[in-house]
DNA sequence: CCATCATATTCCCATATGGGCATGCGTCAA
DNA sequence: TTGACGCATGCCCATATGGGAATATGATGG
C-alpha cells in the first residue's frame, strides 16, 4: 500500500511543498484559481488540482462568484497538527541535550581508546 | 513528478501514520526496532524502513549497543514545521468568523431570494 | 570460524501522485 | 444563441512509496 491517500489526511495535504505556498498566498485573502496558478508558476490544471485536495481535507473553501471561483483559507484544519508536533516541543528543547551527551559520549571514548593505541 | 522525495523533507517524513507513531513510542525513550515493530504490529523491514526515512530528516538518531540499535527522538527538526503551521494560527481562530461571515451572507441572500419569490 | 540474533537491504508488486495536455462545463457578454 | 473566459476533470506517463518475502550484513557467543 502507497502511502495513505492525500484525501482526508490534512498531514499529507501540506506535505506538498506547492500546496504550502498556496495556502500561504490565500493568507492574503481569498483569490480565484488562475491567480494562484500564475503566481505559483504553474499551469492552471495544477492549481486546481491541488486547490481540490486543500479542498478535500477542508483547508481551503470556495465561493463563486461569477465565472471565477474564489478560494479562501480555513486554517482550523491545521489546529490539530500545530498540536500534535507541538507536543514534542519540549524534546526540541531538551532533545540538544540529549545529542550533546551522546557526542560527550563519543568523544569520551575516543579518547579511551586514543589512550589505548599509546 | 511524483509527491516531493520523502528523504530531506520532514514534512513528508510525518505524514506517514506509522512513523508519527514511532516518533510517539520514542517519547518514552529509545527504543529496538524489533520492539518499535512489534508495538506497532508490523513486521521488522517496515519499521526500519520507517525508520530510515526519519533518520534521513534527523527526526531520530541511532545508537548501536551490542546487536541492537537504539533508536532516541531528535524532534528538533519538528521545530520548523511547528513554527510553519503556527503562522496560521491567527488565521484558524479567526476563519471562524469569516465562514461565519459567510453563511450569514448565504443566509441573507436565501432571505432575499424568498422575498422576491413573494 | 560457525551459528544465531538484530537489522538493513533488495526485489517485486500494487497503487497513489504530480505533470502535461485535451476537453468538458458553467457563466457572462454580445 | 453563440463565443469567450475561468475552472474542473479525465487520461496517460513517469516515478516514489509502502508492503511482503527473501537475503545480506554486523555483532555476539561458543
Amino acid at each position: 500500500m502507497p502511502r495513505a491517500a492525500t484525501t482526508s489526511d490534512t498531514f499529507n495535504a501540506i506535505a506538498e511543498p506547492q500546496r504550502r505556498e498556496i495556502l500561504e498566498l490565500l493568507k492574503d485573502g481569498e483569490r480565484p484559481v488562475l491567480d494562484l496558478a500564475k503566481e505559483l508558476g504553474i499551469p492552471q490544471p495544477s492549481a486546481s488540482k491541488h486547490l481540490r485536495v486543500l479542498r478535500e481535507v477542508q483547508l481551503v473553501r470556495v465561493r463563486e462568484v461569477g465565472k471565477q471561483r474564489l478560494y479562501g483559507l480555513d486554517a482550523r484544519g491545521l489546529r490539530p497538527i500545530h498540536e500534535w508536533v507541538g507536543g514534542f516541543a519540549e524534546f526540541w528543547n531538551e532533545s540538544f541535550d540529549r545529542l550533546n551527551n551522546y557526542v560527550q559520549e563519543l568523544k569520551s571514548e575516543a579518547q579511551k581508546e586514543n589512550a589505548d593505541d599509546n
